[in-house]
DNA sequence: GTTTGTGAAGGATTTCACAGCA
DNA sequence: TGCTGTGAAATCCTTCACAAAC
């Protein structure tokens, strides 16, 4: 098992809203960079300035997870920074499999970002018989036919699509019977899915046409 | 000029909800979907049931841009697509310029889901010398101080940052100073930006850390 | 009969403001 | 003094429920 729960943070995710789960990576991610800069302690106000948001936001979102701050001081950087990588399973490596293996799922493959952050992609599908059987990398394109089975094989908990639009929807189906509960969707719809499984988009199209919106008016 | 205002539409952007504005491009997608499938009247039932969302939702979510629908029957699926395609400008070409012309800049440029939607890249930019000059696809690689110039005479307002994290918070203060106040960031940065500029992510590392924390706990 | 549009109610999230601790 | 952690207040967003329209 790769994936270790921690037992020193038992959290109930019931009770934190998910719009302050969504917001701790950033948190981690600005911790690391004054972590880097050699910047050993910090206020809710010195990360509210660099976050654009109010230091009460911070320590609120923080407060549901525990009391990491000194009064008077502010937080130890390194250790807030473990800490909430702790509760995000940040600590563990996490699983991939990359379904589509076109233009973009040959360059998501080749994406230098997932790997520094513990997150590999360790199998890669095309429906496609003519790519089945070559290599991207490291990896040799398999059938669909073989999802159930690898992702038991190789403790894949995240399926990350790439394939066109017109098969997404089938693609995450299969992903969902084959027990995967996160997937990480590029392609371009909203997919319907059971109330368990969790999708998160890539969408720079989307970002885009909600920008106009405010560039027009 | 190649953004009209529509004269059909004012809308007050300080009334609507940031969160309305952001479901919209879906509405458009998934009205789309539905046009290219023949279906010509949808009701908010069961627009609902394909975005997950309740049907109260988005008629409320309409209200704050007018009447579209006739009651008994539901919604024209055509006509409230394009409806909403001018409310948020997606009936005009938008220009964007891109920075960065590495690994990531490049597939940015060959990505081939701007265009159909009227986004297109005019100009592409690096701070690398022995990379300006060159040509990527339709566009020649520009030197950075040819940016303001270059927004002003090809109407740019949208810039697209791929340049390394490092660079990326100072490439977006040239953007601002250049006046452009839409910022697609392919970086993995929170960057400051004054009130007025609006900067939407990209970044697939911090989707699958928020979905880490539900596999985990 | 069906479904919209919308005030009002309810719920969720953010901000305030301050007690308590370093 | 300076800053956290947190109840309470304020704000924002979603859902309800129904009159009006077709």
């Amino acid at each position: 098992m790769v994936n270790s729960d921690n037992p020193t943070d038992g959290i109930d995710s019931e009770s934190v809203p998910e719009v302050v789960v969504q917001r701790l990576p950033l948190y981690v991610r600005v911790l690391s960079h004054f972590a880097s800069a050699g910047i050993e302690v910090i206020s809710s106000e010195q990360l509210g300035a660099h976050l654009q948001m109010t230091p009460a936001q911070i320590r609120k979102d923080l407060s549901y997870f525990g009391r990491f701050g000194k009064q008077g001081r502010g937080y130890d950087v390194g250790n807030l920074a473990t800490r909430l990588r702790s509760i995000l399973g940040l600590d563990s490596q996490w699983n991939a499999g990359l379904i589509g293996m076109g233009r973009l799922g040959r360059a998501v493959a080749a994406y230098p970002g997932f790997q520094p952050e513990g997150f590999r992609i360790v199998a890669a599908f095309d429906a496609d018989d003519r790519l089945v059987g070559h290599e991207v990398g490291p990896l040799r394109v398999q059938a669909l036919a073989e999802l159930n089975e690898t992702v038991e094989e190789r403790d894949i908990k995240i399926g990350i699509v790439t394939v066109p639009a017109a098969h997404a929807q089938e693609v995450i189906n299969q992903l969902v019977r084959a027990g995967v509960r996160s997937i990480l969707n590029y392609a371009p719809i909203a997919p319907v899915v059971p109330p368990d499984v969790r999708v998160q988009g890539v969408d720079p199209v989307l970002a885009l046409q909600s920008m106009t919106f405010y560039l027009k008016n």
